[in-house]
DNA sequence: TTAAGGTTGCAGTG
DNA sequence: CACTGCAACCTTAA
């Protein structure tokens, strides 16, 4: 008997190595809808937004989105279909609705983990079921499925890389079908195809910050992406993620394909197939965890992680996460968020996140670690939010995953090792020529102020035409006062913490907060001092 | 109970 | 650039 099938589109935006679109397209398959449910939460403006963007996600990676889209419907075209744009408010409620109107008797989607996706599946999943429809649901956004690594570890995830690793063994091959054609696409009653939108179409005419981003979305762009960098397959083999240069922007020291997996453009089978034939030929070969295929496997491992902990984004009611009373000060919040903590490192890093959504992962590491533990000492959530909105390869498990890690809450628990916000760039680039990019404003200032330009005298200021505190500003705390105060109550949040985090309530949380905020508010007192002693070192 | 290991700290030294 | 001392956290395995 001949049926109607849809393949569901949400990420595993290609072609190559998808099983949804297989099953989808084999055996009695009559006409096939590959649809794409526009949802307004990810695409609507959201005018409250600390930046441009809708509820959910920041300009950029909207854009990355759709571009995208546009991508996959050209290859669906060459195939002899095309991609169905859908829109219609809620996409689980679209989804149910186009399964009756369309008669469909076969639904394909790729399995997501993400705790929205779960929800989103089951509804759809429960119309779907009790409709008599056949469903396929395959584990293909991962090397792994989690659910299967949990199961292997007796019910728990591993919480450390290395057990993760011995027991993850070896993916599966991507799926190498190629397809020549696939079926048409059927009569869509009521629907009306509105197709991909234009970043103009969804009301950002007026914004024209997108267009800084050198990235390029799509399936096309991400295997270009990928041959270009395996080309080299000496520096393929020899990848140390440790010793790659975060201030490297005119060719970064990293693949930069983190936007291609999260999306699905390129499949991590593919991807962790193609290292490894150049693996067995290699003569050097670095390893885990510091190897190219190691960085695979920590996304899988911070999907497993998160797959198998309950409230894995929060501190409150996540197990495995140190119960720690952050402070809560929007001010100094919002001048991490916005580049202007005075300390020009920081600072260019998180201009290089708003126009590019992308930084190297060091300097992740080096922002993530100032606005927390090393320096501000303010919510890892909040930063999460951050980052979350505004990386076009922002991905639910491994950024709260990292947020978890460099917070010293969860995974990594050396609070003493801190990244000094002046000298830890400056081996990287001395001269400052990332700062100079990102902050032109500092263009003109010498090598030796670069990064600790509140100390450059007022003449050398004038000259650069950057006069601190006017033109660009002072910096937010002295990071020699304020990473040894972190130490401290880091310290003293440990020790609150060594029952457990369960055993942590709201009210000893709060006691350690009030004994904090004593504390800085005495500092503060003798505060003047240590202000003048900053500024005129 | 103890020892070893943990993707990526810093400052100082040769 | 590679080594060390610094101060010292956690989890895992024996």
């Amino acid at each position: 008997m001949e049926v109607n099938a849809v393949v569901w589109f949400r990420k595993g935006l290609r072609i190559h190595d998808n099983p949804a679109l297989d099953r989808a397209r084999r055996g009695a398959t009559k006409v096939l809808y590959p649809i794409f449910v526009l949802d307004p939460r990810y695409l609507e403006r959201d005018r409250d937004a600390f930046s441009p963007g809708s509820a959910r996600a920041g300009l950029g990676r909207i854009q990355f989105l759709l571009e995208s889209l546009t991508d996959l419907d050209k290859s669906l075209r060459r195939l002899g279909s095309r991609l169905v744009v859908l829109r219609g408010g809620d996409p689980a409620e679209v989804l149910v609705r186009v399964l009756k109107e369309w008669n469909v008797g076969k639904l394909c989607y790729e399995s997501d983990t993400e705790p929205y996706g779960q929800a989103r599946d089951a509804r759809v999943e429960v119309f779907a079921s009790a409709a008599g429809i056949e469903v396929f649901s395959p584990v293909s956004h991962t090397l792994f499925d989690p659910a299967d690594i949990i199961r292997k570890n007796g019910g728990k995830p591993p919480l450390t890389y290395q057990s993760f690793v011995k027991l993850a063994g070896r993916p599966l091959p991507p799926i190498g079908q190629q397809f020549s054609a696939l079926p048409p696409v059927g009569d869509l009653g009521e629907w009306e195809d509105v197709g991909v939108p234009t970043i103009q179409e969804l009301g950002y005419g007026d914004v024209g910050q997108v267009e800084f981003s050198p990235f390029r979305g799509g399936e096309s762009e991400a295997l270009k992406r990928m041959d270009e960098y395996l080309s080299d397959k000496e520096k393929v083999a020899t990848f140390e993620k440790p010793k790659g240069d975060p201030s490297a922007f005119l060719k970064p020291a990293t693949t930069v394909l983190s936007p291609y997996l999260k999306f699905g453009c390129l499949s991590s089978r593919l991807f962790y197939h193609r290292i490894q034939e150049i693996y067995v030929k290699a003569k050097k070969l670095t390893s885990p965890p510091v190897s190219l295929l190691g960085q695979l496997l920590w996304r899988e491992f911070f999907y497993t992680v998160a797959f198998g902990t309950p409230n894995f984004d929060r501190m409150r009611g996540n197990e495995i996460c140190k119960q720690i009373p952050w402070k809560d000060d929007d001010q100094l919040l919002a001048s991490w968020r916005d580049g202007r903590t005075g300390f020009p490192w920081i600072d260019a890093i998180m201009v290089q996140l708003r126009q590019w959504g992308w930084m190297h992962h060091l300097a992740r590491h080096s922002v993530a670690c100032f606005l927390t533990r090393g320096d501000l000492f303010v919510h890892w959530e909040k930063g999460r939010d951050v980052f979350e909105r505004l990386l076009i390869d922002s991905d639910w498990a491994i950024n709260n995953g990292n947020w978890l890690w460099l917070s010293c809450s969860s995974f990594f628990y050396q609070y003493h090792r801190i990244y000094s916000p002046i000298t830890f760039g400056k081996k990287y680039d001395p001269t400052g020529k990332f700062i100079r990019h990102f902050l032109p404003v500092l263009k003109d200032m010498p090598k030796e102020y670069i990064y600790e330009p509140w100390t450059a005298p007022l003449s050398v200021q004038k000259k650069a035409k950057c006069i601190i505190g006017t033109d660009y500003p002072k910096p937010v705390v002295s990071h020699e006062v304020a990473n040894k105060q972190c130490r401290q109550k880091m310290g003293e949040a440990y020790a609150l913490n060594s029952g457990g985090p369960s055993q942590v309530n709201d009210e000893k949380l709060v006691e350690l907060r009030r004994k904090f905020d004593q504390e800085e508010s005495t500092a503060a007192d003798q505060g003047p001092k240590l202000k003048q002693k900053r500024l005129t070192t």
